[in-house]
DNA sequence: AACTGTACCAACCGCAATTAT
DNA sequence: TATAATTGCGGTTGGTACAGT
């Protein structure tokens, strides 16, 4: 089967995301959805591929998506499931509302595995037992199997990050319903539709409660800007 | 201060799966 | 049913920040 490349040479733009970008990719999809991805991108104003367009909406820019570090909880979550399923990263993902199969991944390769090894290591007697794979091991033993206990679904972790403890969905005040005349609107967005007061907020893990909260009413203003 | 190594994370790439025609 | 188009997934890479020398 021909496959269509993803990108082609001719001006689109490849690498970081710009906050400019941002604020096109979050006003149309906002406003219109991501009816295709292919096409969206053209009709945003961005001068980028729809994977990866689509990319960073999912990964980065969707609203209910959530940032920090992970919780003990999380990571217990991670590592019961990567044993029982592999690298199956959406599947796992789709345990822990709010992670990206993307942020699980990289969390998986840049510490857990790690301490997976350590401790494979300190059961097998090679080298001394650390503190981390000490901890690592209780982590794992605390963790009961949902699938063993019938119990339902893996509930999402308490959260211990600020992101998702205020009780308000991020999605919520970010959002509005599909109006009626959604069919009928025209899905070309003119670059001048970003209206002044959209004031870019980078989505961070840099970023501190303080910075969290002033998103939080950014986004509640936003909803303004979209009726 | 400059250099090097390491950790982390956003983004890219290619293939597979799914959907549309 | 075959083919094309689109989306989703997982592996990998590249950039950046930071710590150590």
């Amino acid at each position: 089967m021909a496959r269509t490349p993803c990108c082609d040479k001719n001006g689109l733009k490849k690498g970081s995301w710009t906050r400019e970008e941002d604020k096109k990719l979050i006003a149309y999809v906002t406003k219109y959805g991501h009816w295709n991805w292919r096409l969206l991108p053209k009709f945003a104003g961005l001068a980028r591929c729809g994977k990866s367009c689509r990319l960073r909406w999912l990964n980065y820019l969707r609203p209910d998506v959530k940032r920090g570090n992970f919780s003990d909880e999380e990571e217990e979550i991670i590592v019961r499931l990567h044993e029982k399923l592999g690298n199956r990263w959406s599947t796992i993902a789709a345990e822990l509302p709010g992670r990206t199969d993307n942020e699980i991944k990289n969390h998986w390769h840049t510490v857990l595995k790690k301490r997976f090894e350590q401790k494979a290591e300190a059961k097998s007697g090679i080298g001394k037992e650390s503190s981390i794979s000490r901890s690592f091991e209780t982590v794992s033993e605390n963790y009961s199997d949902p699938d063993a206990t019938n119990a339902s679904p893996v509930a999402p972790a308490a959260a211990t990050n600020h992101e998702s403890d205020d009780g308000l969905s991020f999605f919520d005040a970010y959002s509005e319903p599909v109006s009626a005349d959604f069919w009928t609107e025209p899905y070309l967005i003119d670059n001048s539709y970003v209206p002044p007061e959209f004031e870019p907020v980078y989505f961070s893990p840099m970023y501190d409660v303080e910075l969290w909260n002033q998103n939080e009413m950014y986004l509640q203003e936003c909803e303004g800007l979209f009726q």
